[in-house]
Formats: structure tokens, C-alpha cells, sequence
DNA sequence: GTATACATACATTCGCGTATGTATGTTCGA
DNA sequence: TCGAACATACATACGCGAATGTATGTATAC
């Protein structure tokens, strides 16, 4: 087979990725050789050293294809939260982290990779850097907002920011372990409402859990993820 | 080296798990060759082979010696807490789940392997199977726990039993993933109650709340790990 | 015509499992 | 009690498959 259009090449690409996607989320990384991902993308191994340097260049285009920075969902959150305040905007930005879980299969899966179907080793590894990004992006955001909560006197008096920004960054994280190591009895597709406003009502002090009753709930469309 | 006698033949082989620990920590599951554990461990590949049949079996061994069914826990807490409270027992468990990752070096090297050095991929494999059972130990005792809590009618009223068992859970299992994977930033040995605190506080209804202010902070003692 | 988008072929490495060698501890009969 | 026979606890050596990276072939788009 000769050359294909840029199209057609393109495409191949894609696939490839998607192959490798499949592949190591059922057999992990380091056990998945770049010729299963050949085959299952009807190419040769050629193919993907045309498209990519070796593996781990593979490993990294695939996590940059779902990379969507939390700066960008807040940013486009606080236009949407009415008076812009902060427990508001936590609110959501937690509940949008996780029912990114549950429609958003793309992300799913590059997530499960790279939290369960890869060894982190050495520095600069691809899924490590996307963990550690997504990470200290995240605790970027959130350690922001519960400054801000901080300020206003919301959050419970034992409570430093730091702590809460702490338990916040657990509570996700930790679901996400659950959801994405236990799907059989821990499903992504539920309503998060009730469990991250309990995770919030812990939080807070008293004067603030009767704000926390009444949900805002306003519909907030996901912004689209860069591509770059 | 000819035959050595039994007591240097079972240190061997806590050389070799010892080795095998650091290493693996090091630069992951299936990057670690049995021929750097054994070079760590000051012996060949035939000391590995004779003590265990593969590297399955070796990583087997590993988790074997850290393993403490948390029921035993819930055991020994029951015997020490006044009134048997499940509340108290909950949050017992909690504290004493995050506390071992602070005081338990073992435990926190073979939980750090088994969560992000590991590609868990078929059913059967021992990093695979030990998170299970951890898991599912954790929750059946967990969830029992919050059936009572319901019960009692301590739990906020949009909650269930189970919906707090997976925030228990979560909560564990995140702040894990937050202090294994960013030590840098996430430090094991701190004070855990307050966070324990707040998230119990969310699960419950607000006459509830005046009593997770007062600690009750009964000092006990961890149970011995079962070798058999 | 030429750069492209692959397929094919080949060399090299590396880790695993096993077979075998060997020196020493252990046991047991005389 | 003492030494031979056996079992043990490794070390050494070898064969194998599998995966990687690269070099080269080739047909087609531009």
C-alpha cells in the first residue's frame, strides 16, 4: 500500500490512537506491544513509527487528545455562576470533574490508563507529567476557591483553606479510584449532587449548610477541549 | 555457595522481598527485571527461583506480608471503644486506615506498588487481587457500619447507608492516592482527625453534629499482623 | 519527479524459565 | 559418634520468544 491522502493519513492516526487506547486499558501499557496496536488498527507497525517516535511519544499524543485544563472549565464556569461566588463555583467544578466520568468515555479511558494500566517510573514519563498537570492544575483551582471561602468566612472553623483544598482534592480523586478500579459496583453514570454537597456540608460551618440545602443548580453547557 | 542453614535461608528470602519492595517502588512492576532484585538483594536469579516460582508468586509473597483484613481492625477496635458506638468505631477506622500510612513503612511501599506501579491487568494477578480484597474487606465493614449509622438516624437525610459507604471510601482511598502519588505535597503523617471530622460531619444530620465536635479519642493499640 | 505514507525485513536486545552444577547442612544407620 | 547418603540452597549456563528500533522497499498523492 502507498501513499494516502492527508486525510486518509490523519485518520490513520486517529485510529491508531484509538487502538492504543483500547488495548492498554485492557491490557496495560508496558504489556501492550505496539504490534497488537498494529493490529487492531489494521496497520503495521510501520504505520505507527511514521506517525509517532516510539511508545511513549504514542502514550503522550494519546493523553493530549483529552488534556482539557481545569483553568478553562472554571473560566468558563464563573461567566455562568450567577454573582460568581466561590462555594458556588466548587460546587460545580466538582460535580462537572466527575460526571466527566460518566460521559465523556474518551477521558474515562485515558484516565483509567493512566491511574491504573501504567507504571510511573521515571520523571518526564508521559502519564505521569498528565497526572501531575491535571493534578496541580486542579489544586491550583481549588485551593483558589477555598482561599476565597476562606475570606468570607465560610469554612469551618478547624479548617485551614489548605485542608479543605486537601479533602476536595481527595474526595474526586478518590471517586475517581472507586468508579474507574471498581466499575462493577461503583457506577459513573449517578448523580454526584447529593454526594458533593456532603462533601461540602463537612466543610463549611453552620451558618453556611442552610445555603447548601438550597441547590442553584443552573445548567452550565462544558466548554470544548483545545486541540493544539 | 553451598547449603546454607534455615534461618540465613528464610533471611534470603526477606532479603528478597526487601529488595524486591525498593525496586519495585523504584521503577515499577514489570520494569524491575528479577535480575536487579537480585542483585539488590546480593544473590543470583537462582535464589529467586528457588524460593518462588516466578515474579507472580514473588509480588505474591510481597503483598502476603503486609495484609491486615481490616475486619481484624474492626475487632479490635469494638473491644476498646466505650458503648461500642458505630460513629466512633467509623471514624476509628478511618483515622487508624490514614494513620498507617504514616507509621507503617511496608504498608505504604506495597500499597504505593500495588495502586501506581502496577499494571493491573487479568483477573488473578496478586496486585490485583490484594486490592480487591482490601477493598472489599474495607467496604463490607464500612458499610455495615453505616447500615447501623442509619439506623440510629445519625445519617443526613438525603443519604443513604450506601452512599456513605462510598464516601467513606472515596475518602480513604483519595487522600491514599493523594499521598502516595504527590508526597511532595500530600504529607502522611499529620493529623488526620480533623479531616476524618469533616467528612463524617457532611455524611450526618445536624443533631449529630455537636457530637463529632467533642473527640473521644480513646488511645488504641494497633492488632498484630496474622502470619501464617 | 519527489516527498509521502506506509509495508516488509532484519538485527539486536533483554528478560524469562529451566537445566544443571556445586558446596554445604542434615539425617540416619552402624 | 562418625561418616556416608541425601536434601537443600543456592550459582551458573543456556535456549527461547518477544518486542523494539531501524533500514529498506514501494506505490501513490502532490
Amino acid at each position: 500500500m502507498g501513499r494516502r491522502t492527508k486525510d486518509e493519513s490523519a485518520q490513520t492516526r486517529e485510529t491508531i490512537l484509538d487502538a492504543a487506547e483500547i488495548e492498554m486499558q485492557a491490557r496495560g501499557v508496558s504489556q501492550t506491544s505496539l504490534n497488537r496496536i498494529a493490529q487492531r488498527a489494521q496497520v503495521t507497525r510501520g504505520a505507527i513509527y511514521w506517525h509517532f517516535a516510539d511508545k511513549r511519544a504514542l502514550l503522550e499524543a494519546m493523553v493530549a487528545r483529552t488534556h482539557l485544563p481545569l483553568r478553562d472549565l472554571r473560566q468558563c464556569l464563573s461567566q455562568h455562576i450567577p454573582g460568581n461566588e466561590p462555594l458556588w463555583l466548587l460546587r460545580e467544578v466538582m460535580r462537572h470533574g466527575l460526571e466527566r466520568l460518566g460521559n465523556d468515555p474518551r477521558h474515562r479511558r485515558v484516565c483509567h490508563i493512566v491511574m491504573h494500566r501504567c507504571e510511573v517510573t521515571d520523571e518526564g514519563h508521559p502519564a505521569d507529567a498528565l497526572m501531575r498537570a491535571m493534578f496541580e492544575d486542579a489544586r491550583e483551582v481549588i485551593m483558589s476557591l477555598c482561599n476565597e471561602i476562606k475570606q468570607l468566612g465560610l469554612l469551618h472553623s478547624q479548617l485551614s483553606a489548605r485542608d479543605a483544598s486537601d479533602m476536595v482534592m481527595a474526595f474526586v480523586a478518590g471517586h475517581y479510584e472507586c468508579v474507574l478500579r471498581h466499575p462493577e459496583t461503583h457506577v459513573a453514570d449517578r448523580d454526584w449532587g447529593p454526594l458533593v454537597d456532603a462533601a461540602l456540608r463537612g466543610l463549611m460551618n453552620d451558618p453556611t449548610q442552610a445555603m447548601l440545602t438550597r441547590a442553584p443548580a443552573a445548567e452550565i453547557q462544558e466548554p470544548e477541549p483545545a486541540d493544539h
